[in-house]
DNA sequence: TGGACATTCAAACAGCTGTTTAATACAGTT
DNA sequence: AACTGTATTAAACAGCTGTTTGAATGTCCA
């Protein structure tokens, strides 16, 4: 290989350069709104290298999403490792905190921003994520919940109250409303939110469970139809 | 004013021509990936007249988000409206139902896959968003929830509740991801999704009023004056 | 050494971007 | 009739976009 060894720019090279500076910049502002020429300046290369090492613009994007799969996939390693053993509700508490601990704080920020924007405006790369990252997690989770509600994976029940675990952790990821109480700063924190989004959601489940249609008395009337606008 | 009363491409002004088809092409492809010439096109109009009748691209934008905004404004007030007189369980499920019945079905998507891509890359018009619509919907879901839980709205527990209501309600919104259970397509399956999240939602509440310590000896704590960012 | 190879570089390319311009058309008023 | 202000138009503008080029590097092995 024709590396410069040591010395001048950095001491990875070009390669590894424009692909960490690409994946800061794309997910900080978009796939759209960072040309190639920002990336190269960034990673003290030539505007050709692009070209030449990723074929593209969309090539080093493509790389970019494959690097943070694979992180992805180590998150969802590590939340199902840490409630091997325990019972189907102390797994779902240990998956919701092991996932938070992991995402929100340190230096992953990167990988969901990006993520954000890549479900904002879909790429090809966003089914790969679907099929590598998103549908096994989901899997998992929808085992967790069947076993604790007694029910089949299948059950429309099942399916739903993982969606509404699923969408709380979410929100917990996204940074991008500056309101919230779901935004903790410390491990503490963290923590504290893990609680709370398990404890909900088991509050959840367990209602689900208990009244497979309705709710206690308060049943809301028979629902207003909803009059206005086409 | 010198329109051409009748006659010719349509009957409606040019104004509300490039409005209506850059509202439907801004949320289709974001910002970014349309083109003047694009809705000009659409619109049966002048490259020029995007800059005449709102001093620009961006100014177009910023029209179709206003625009929007009283939309969803309006939607606001009718699933208050919905749930006038009712027990705060009611209003909870009321809520959720008009949302989702008036947010899933038909054509507002374009309102909501607008919005999807200014929270992914936004623009100062996000701030209005947050101002004019969510925050007073979170600040009408922080009573309900806190009348629930019999507790100040300022609490972090009700607080944090709210948010766990809100995400659920925001992924029966996204459309983005095909996978889920959360996109029925029967205004029926509406109102049963509807009838989850409602229900599933009472459930979290309940084990969040009833444990005021959680699952592990983290304290909830007498409200933490929450995180705000620096 | 000298050829083979991978890598870098400055420069140029063709194309599209949002915006501006200056000319024109047309309604209503005087 | 001429004047006025609004609206539309084709054409051009300046700038940035991703990509290509062809020459210049440096490194390794025969």
């Amino acid at each position: 290989m024709g590396a410069k060894s040591a010395a001048l720019s950095s001491d990875q090279d070009t390669r590894e350069r424009l692909l960490t500076e690409a994946a800061r910049l794309f997910a900080a502002r978009g796939f759209a709104r960072v040309t190639v020429r920002d990336i190269c300046r960034a990673a003290n290369a030539n505007v050709a290298a692009v070209n030449y090492h990723f074929q593209g613009k969309r090539g080093l994007y493509d790389a970019v999403v494959r690097m943070a799969i694979e992180r992805m996939q180590q998150t969802t390693e590590a939340a199902q490792e840490a409630g091997r053993g325990m019972p189907a509700s102390g797994q779902l508490a240990s998956y919701v905190s092991v996932f938070l601990q992991r995402v929100i704080p340190h230096r992953d920020g990167w990988i969901h921003q990006l993520m954000v924007r890549e479900l904002a405006e879909p790429t090809p790369a966003l089914q790969l994520v679907v099929r590598e990252v998103l549908e096994p997690r989901a899997r998992y989770l929808t085992r967790i919940v069947a076993s604790i509600m007694q029910l089949r994976t299948d059950d429309l029940r099942v399916q739903r109250a993982v969606v509404s675990v699923n969408s709380q952790c979410f929100a917990a990821i996204d940074s991008r409303l500056p309101v919230s109480a779901f935004s903790p700063t410390t491990p503490a924190g963290v923590d504290d939110l893990a609680d709370h989004i398990a404890s909900f959601s088991l509050g959840g489940i367990q209602r689900l469970t208990s009244s497979p249609r309705a709710t206690r008395g308060t049943r809301p009337a028979r629902r207003a139809r909803l009059p206005r606008r086409p």
